[in-house]
RNA sequence: GGCCCCAUCGUCUAGCGGUUAGGAUCCCAGGUUUUCAUCCUGGUUACCGGAGUUCGAGUCUCCGUGGGGUCACCA
């Protein structure tokens, strides 16, 4: 039974790479039967954004990701923290710094100037003078000054640090409110959690993290470092790269089990198999079989994911998803002849959209390049032939099948190939030389609408 | 720069000392389709470099190179 949870912080929109990571944990919690927790990470007062919250809960939603109780806010604990705080100073674990900003500031710069690494140089560590004046202090917290802090990553195997990589650092500022690397501690021992699944950029917080553990006595989580997801140059992804916010990959025409079985597959994996549904990976997932290195994104396999699971998709389901997307379809009497022609051509419910509309509407221009190549000799002709044989057909013409009769019949008594009614047909329902097939448009469009439209190009084409 | 992590087709990855190095995507070719797409078949392409260890190394060790992370009173 893990206990797993997210922890971002409401300062912007939920990023593709914190969704994977949520969706690692996510997995891990739901296969073992245990619990994902939500936690908002919101100790900086200023910088918090409600927005941004209900962003990332937006998003979870839409993915279909659900976290058990209830969401946790940071900067509604303050008093347990501050408990902890007194506890630690109290035991001498801590202790107050009246180093100021500015001398910190002077400090560092001389380290570095003298070519060290810039670190708390431990004045306040064991003071016991009088302090100065008019300097409220910061609280730090003792770290270890020698050996190593080292943990078992589930990633990345055996993991150390020098405990001279790891200062004194400050746990709550000169205003009393806590800092980041002893709050997580403290939640997520609170919390309870079994496993910390995060990216591989707190791998250095991991150390600190393990001092306040062992200063409070906590017994530390198993933690996973998951490697970074680059941009598909490889270097670091970035709002430049396109798509970073999970809800722009819904406005894009994106199914969230496609995003969802991209993002598992970039940094782990099990044999082969490329397609998961939410139930397999749960069911298959395994931390043990989380990569070791970054992998890149790539648009290309997002895309034919996302064309698998639209080709897949129930037409109802499909065409509740297009409405907000400009195409009602819903309660059409043709909506599955529409959808079973269209959806094997759109990688993306934007595409598909689009393919809709261009049936349901009728032409506002044709393709030039197309008219030259098919509207050569009596293209028009046939055309006219063709739309008084659909008027005037014994039979009631309702199935693709019907009109494909009709199609044959043209091209049987006029001795032509199929192309020479086809291509002109064609751009006269679309405007343009590729698209569904011809006996499904005219179906679903009927004879009037049909025939209207050989007629509207007959007298719209030179 | 210090410390640390990583390294198999362009990309995602399988491999866990002995394989013709596998799959997927992309790309190309052929087939199917009146078109496009789908679908089917086939094809091109990879162990970063160098030393070791070993009968044998993509797999282990070291060095180099490249990429990434991190060094806050941010999270």
């Amino acid at each position: 039974m893990a206990v797993t949870r997210f922890a971002p912080s409401p300062t912007g929109y939920l990023h593709i790479g914190g969704l994977r990571t949520a969706l690692f944990s996510w997995l891990w919690a739901r296969k073992t039967g245990g619990k994902f927790l939500l936690r908002i990470e919101d100790t900086d007062l200023a910088r918090n954004s409600e927005e941004a919250l209900e962003a990332i809960i937006q998003a979870f939603d839409w993915v279909g990701m659900s976290y058990d109780g209830e969401v946790l806010y940071q900067s509604r604990r303050f008093d347990i923290y501050k408990k902890y705080i007194q506890q630690l100073l109290d035991e001498g674990k801590a202790y107050k710094c009246y180093m100021s900003k500015e001398e910190l500031d002077a400090l560092r710069e001389s380290q570095m100037a003298a070519g060290e690494r810039p670190r708390y140089n431990g004045k306040y560590r064991n003071f016991a003078g009088t302090p100065p004046e008019g300097i409220s202090p910061v609280i730090r917290i003792k770290a270890p000054q020698e050996g190593r802090i080292s943990f078992v990553d589930g990633v990345k195997g055996e993991f150390s640090v020098s405990a001279d990589e790891v200062d004194d650092f400050i746990i709550a500022r000169s205003d009393g409110t806590p800092t980041y690397n002893f709050v997580v501690a403290i939640d997520d021992a609170l919390m309870g959690l079994s496993d910390v699944i995060r990216g591989d950029d707190h791998l250095y917080n991991t150390p600190k993290q393990i001092v306040v553990y062992n200063a409070l006595g906590f017994s530390l989580p198993k933690f996973y470092h998951v490697a970074m997801i680059n941009n598909e140059q490889g270097k670091k992804l970035s709002k430049r790269d396109g798509a970073t916010d999970v809800m722009e990959y819904k406005k894009l025409g994106f199914l969230p089990e496609a995003l969802l079985n991209f993002l598992v597959r970039l940094g782990w994996s099990h044999g082969d198999q490329e397609i998961f549904s939410l139930e397999e990976m749960v069911a298959l997932f395994e931390p043990k079989n989380l990569s070791r290195s970054s992998s890149n994104y790539n648009l290309d396999k997002l895309l034919w994911l996302n064309a698998h699971y639209i080709k897949n998709k129930p037409n109802a389901d499909l065409a509740e998803l297009l409405h907000p997307l400009g195409v009602d379809i819903r309660g059409h009497d043709k909506i599955e002849l529409l959808l079973d022609a269209t959806k094997e051509r759109g990688k993306t419910l934007v595409e598909l959209a689009n393919q809709i509309k261009l049936i349901l509407h009728r032409p506002e221009e044709y393709d030039e390049k197309a008219v030259k190549k098919a509207f050569k000799g009596e293209a028009k002709e046939i055309l006219a032939e063709f739309a008084h044989m659909l008027q005037s057909w014994e039979k009631t013409l309702h199935l693709p099948c019907d009109y494909h009769e009709v199609l044959e019949k043209i091209v049987e008594t006029k001795e032509i190939g199929f192309g020479k009614i086809g291509q002109p047909l064609r751009i006269s329902l679309l405007g343009s030389m590729t698209g569904s097939g011809l006996d499904e448009i005219m179906a679903i469009l009927g004879v009037e609408e049909t025939v209207a439209r050989i007629h509207c190009a007959i007298a719209a084409i030179e």
